[in-house]
DNA sequence: GATGAATGAGTGTTCATTCAT
DNA sequence: GATGAATGAACACTCATTCAT
């Protein structure tokens, strides 16, 4: 038997507000105003408001597991691995934008008291063999030498940090929505302009 | 006159909590304890918490300017400009790892209410210089070719995403805090690798 | 028919958390969950946690009048009867050391508001039969003369208070539970020698 | 320089409601309308609701010591004493009748958790001597032979229950207001005729 | 300038209660 | 009979803010 819709529900509102949003600061009623639910149902489902911050937290994380996953083991050649991965971050980041930052802010409140990091074998083992990958593909020259870490780091910060900062973005290059839309998933393409030489 | 010397502190203050230590929920009991100051005092200086966050993002985006003027403005060639611009940057986002995103996070709370961006003359013609230096570069093949901003946000993004996501990457990559500022540090050289072909 | 087992169990529930673990703040959840039930079928058999406390008071009350009655008409001389009834209260206090505590902090919240109180007609006859050989006795010089209310008074309340005080006595006079119990068990003898010269 | 008044004027509001009206269950803000005060004022000045539980069952517990000990040490013959004793308790729980059953049930509540139980050496030496008094009238046989510790509790007993359960006793005996404290009053000679042969 | 006292509005949470099943 | 879902009212507590001194 499948979750309750209504605890869906929930949790669909709070993803809305704190990883669409980014309205880091949402109180239990925001959250409840959004799934069209009383307050109290909020900790009839999840407890506390923590709690709830811990589950949608998780999810998140696993998420952004499988999609890594995903786009790492479907293309055909390496350069079609990153272009999907490129482009599904995006997409991921065009909708969630502020998912990666709220994390960070919350993992930086609590540190390590809730929520071991997902790191199931498959993940891990997935991993290891794209790491490789890349090692050969710098061996190669299709792109820049240096450690598998800063290489990913590299590119999911180019995918991830215009969607965090869009308001300074907007506000910097004189931008308004469309534009700003635009320029995002012009970066589909631009992005791997800084990947391979 | 200099502007009193409390005032300053709770300016500081105010800036350790929020860039620093990323405690995006400090109270203005929280900012004045770090100041050693009474709560009433932030409200004699400032009217209200919210004017005080305008003040110092303000300033926060004043000294941001500031530091890509300088950088680009400094270095003798063009591979030296882009290197103190990095450099510069990265040493900032070590001491105030979560501005970008505190701004970004807030601008997103109270939309344009508040602070006209600071865009002052001087700034945009050193910066139309900037960007004018760009397309020159990417003519010679230097660097990729695309919008002088698709690249600034590259870069910039490069720079601060890593510091934004401490706790993540620390996890994911299972990094202590010794080996996750070395894995920053070198990012001052490695980062270049994906500017430079 | 008898009443549904079911109700029975809550009841009994109620009186354990009541009397007899001194909880005066549980909650309708807490008793539904000594009883091992539904919260929910609290109110299907008593409408209302405050009709609940109304009927188990009025049980307990029920429970004392009989209890006092046993006592009095039982034993064979009068000293029997003081016996049995000092004796027969204690017993009753040792396992519901709360029950009158808690009967007179409710009656002080709703004042006359419920529970006429009990006092049927068999009672009352039996009672006056005891205090008129009271009245005899002490004119025999037995036990000290004054009116037969003060004297009930004095040898229910030597009984119950200290079963209420339990922890102030325990932390007082540095018992632990056992000397503690046998502290009260001392007191069927003990009592007995405050009433009678 | 002395407590705030405005502190006090909050303890006093809830001694009255705790130890005077017998309301257990008083909210902060209950107590904030009694002493004409703010809700949030009592957390300024005490924290939380559980510590100002805690101060003011701190409080009683020494009034209670304060006013055994002035008793015991005040008369010059040992029926002057007890006199005395059971005169200002009696005195006491009329203004405080909730007082020990309200300090039995948050002892029951919390257990040992707050509150080391307060013990002067200046109480002990006094208690110590009184108990030998109490030894040497019991061999005299002024009073029943007993341990000292059951003579005290059947005294104090007797002061206070009767106090406690007020409405039980109105109800039992049909007593209106003014008939009560007749009888609570009379107490004060009616429990010597317990004490002495 | 600086501070302790005071407050209204709001926050997360709990609770008794209701209702559809 | 019995239960999970849902809610309004209340609760302890926090917060930004004001004010008298």
């Amino acid at each position: 038997m499948k979750e309750s819709a209504t605890k869906e529900n929930i949790k669909v509102a709070a993803k809305n507000l704190f990883f669409k949003k980014g309205n880091i600061h949402a109180t239990t009623q925001d959250i409840a105003k959004e799934a069209g639910v009383n307050r109290a149902l909020i900790h009839y489902y999840f407890s506390s408001r923590e709690q709830l911050l811990e589950v949608i937290l998780r999810d998140a994380l696993q998420d952004i597991s499988k999609r890594l996953q995903n786009a790492v083991s479907s293309g055909s050649s390496f350069e079609e691995k990153i272009k999907n991965f490129v482009s599904s971050y995006i997409d991921e980041a065009i909708e969630f934008p502020f998912m990666e930052s709220f994390i960070a802010s919350e993992f930086n409140r609590y540190s390590d008291i809730h929520i071991s990091f997902v790191s199931d074998t498959t993940t891990n083992s997935v991993m290891e063999g794209f790491f490789k990958e890349l090692l050969i593909e710098m061996k190669k020259g299709t792109i820049p030498s240096m450690s598998p870490e800063q290489f990913l780091i590299n590119i999911t910060s180019m995918c991830s940090f215009p969607l965090i900062t869009k308001p300074l973005i907007q506000k910097s290059f004189n931008m308004d929505d469309k534009a700003y839309l635009e320029f995002i998933k012009n970066r589909k393409v631009e992005i791997l302009k800084m990947i391979f030489k």
